[in-house]
DNA sequence: GTTTCATGTCATGTTTTCTAACATATAACT
DNA sequence: AGTTATATGTTAGAAAACATGACATGAAAC
């Protein structure tokens, strides 16, 4: 699914559109902005262009501030949450090397006992 | 999946972002409107506002102009598409209604047959 | 050598967005 | 009560993006 996070992550909503499709005006988007909690890209004219994902996390922002969080709150979370996911990324890594090293272990053992009754496509084995 | 269908039917993307997903030039793209290939919404302020599924659609006309089609060729393929789709969707209410009928079918023979050594609740039936 | 088609280019007007500044309501604090 | 901080509204002026319409043009078709 690599295609479809690009797709969400691509800078192509102006502001405009965002304020639709947020019901956020102008200014608090902006504002968020001033307050790190989004960063938009620009166009070559330095109009924002904001991504699928940007309008997501708008949402969070809204939802966050109606329970009453506040501007330093509200980054602290989406920290929190970015290390959260680093982490994630980290231990999927971690678990694919794990995989890694049972696929050189079974290489290893079918270099080392030749063949002795297990077939080399045996189905147990990857 | 009927929310992802409405996200790439969102029109959204103004004609400054379409040019660069598509490396169409504006004039190509509104010529392409005035052929009918394409009918984007319009903004409050009359701004051209495009889906996801418009930018597929402008990449699909650069495609077959590539092949050598002309506007009424493609013109003529769009439509030929759309029937086709409308056909399917057809197919599919169709199969759904047979559905229907076994599940009227079933309940029928409940009604009729009493309750002879099964369960109203037997996990088999529905 | 005209026509037609698809596109380029230019002019002019309107809409959208930008930044920056000043204003204000609400909550928090002393 | 008076002050302060926070989040947002409002306004002004400039720049960017977009709309429409007209005229221009290269390539293909006839």
């Amino acid at each position: 699914m690599k295609e479809k996070e690009l797709r969400r992550s691509l800078a192509v909503l102006p502001i405009g559109t965002v304020m639709k499709l947020t019901n956020l005006t102008a200014r608090q988007i902006r504002y968020y902005e001033t307050q790190e909690l989004i960063k938009p890209e620009r166009s070559d004219g330095n109009r924002r262009l904001y991504s699928l994902n940007d309008v997501d996390r708008l949402l969070e922002i809204k939802d966050y501030l109606d329970e009453g969080l506040n501007m330093a709150g509200i980054r602290e979370i989406f920290m929190q949450k970015q290390l959260d996911q680093e982490h994630r990324k980290e231990q999927q890594s971690k678990t694919l090397t794990d995989d890694d090293v049972r696929e050189i272990l079974h290489d290893e053992i079918l270099r080392a006992g030749g063949l002795q009754g297990m077939s080399p496509t045996s189905p147990k084995l990857r």
